[in-house]
DNA sequence: CTCATCTCAGGCTGACTGAGATCT
DNA sequence: CAGATCTCAGTCGGCCTGAGATGA
């Protein structure tokens, strides 16, 4: 792309900008975790939500990262097979798969801490610190309005 | 998602917040532009870049909006099928199709910049005025520096 | 010859749906 | 019964590559 002709009625569009930069972002942050061999968005999130709640049923760590129930399976399945994590019954719910982070998986989550927050300084290279703080507000307000509103008020958002 | 519980991990990195806000704000223009018709962005993007700039290459277009040279192709051979555009050939350049819009595309903009004005509305709802100048501003600069870059210091890129 | 352009065929991945089995 | 959970199979769209034909 060849930014100094884009038209102007997109640059004026917070969602193209948001678009835009969310997909360098995520260029940046797949290019470290590629190093590691890191697939795809899963494995941060569930081994992050892991560390920060304990064992954890996969219908519950899908909900919290915003991850369908189907690619939770799939790379639960996956980063069992890597002892990153591993599965075990829920003794209070039979129909739950409650899942533990390993100590393997603990340690690769500091080398992904790692790599995300390199990716976090290259992208936001260009703002202050005062900006990035601001930025983050702005898009955490965004965000919890827009989902978190779904929860609360189930929805009208006219 | 529920976002109450998200891992403090992810809530705190500006890659997965555009992530989520991107996503929000895709939906949010989607399901607008769903309504009459539009399936895809890059309806929006070439007749922007159309209106602004006359009759283009379909290269050029796809430079200019960040859409690939194949996706470009689909799109205007759709578009010409609803008389949103015409190709002509470039008496300068014969490898080239120029692309004009036509009076019923330039017609239909009118319609999807409105559209998209009400997502912009609906998904910067929770930020002032003063704060949605602030984040496109911000937004811009990040783009620019990641996209501009490969222009000035790494001619490669096409 | 090298490079750009347009087009088509097809691959890859992420997001999602449907259905069935199991359990509350 | 309704409803939640896990799993698998498969669909769908966006994004991208490769290659061929045409032309600068």
């Amino acid at each position: 792309m060849d930014p100094r002709n884009t038209p102007n009625r997109l640059r004026a569009l917070a969602t193209w900008l948001l678009f835009q930069a969310s997909n360098q972002g995520q260029r940046l942050i797949n290019e470290r975790m590629h190093t590691v061999g890191v697939p795809n968005r899963a494995y941060y999130g569930l081994l992050a939500a892991l560390a920060e709640s304990g064992p954890t049923s996969q219908a519950d760590l899908g909900r919290r990262i915003a991850l369908d129930r189907s690619d939770v399976t799939a790379a639960v399945t996956e980063m069992e097979g890597r002892r990153l994590l591993e599965r075990m019954p829920d003794p209070v719910d039979r129909r739950r798969n409650l899942v533990r982070m390993t100590e393997t998986g603990a340690a690769f989550l500091t080398t992904m801490e790692r790599l995300a927050m390199e990716a976090q300084d290259a992208l936001l290279e260009p703002l202050t610190a005062a900006e990035r703080m601001h930025l983050l507000d702005m898009l955490e307000r965004l965000v919890e309005h827009h989902t978190g509103i779904a929860v609360h008020n189930e929805g009208s958002a006219g």
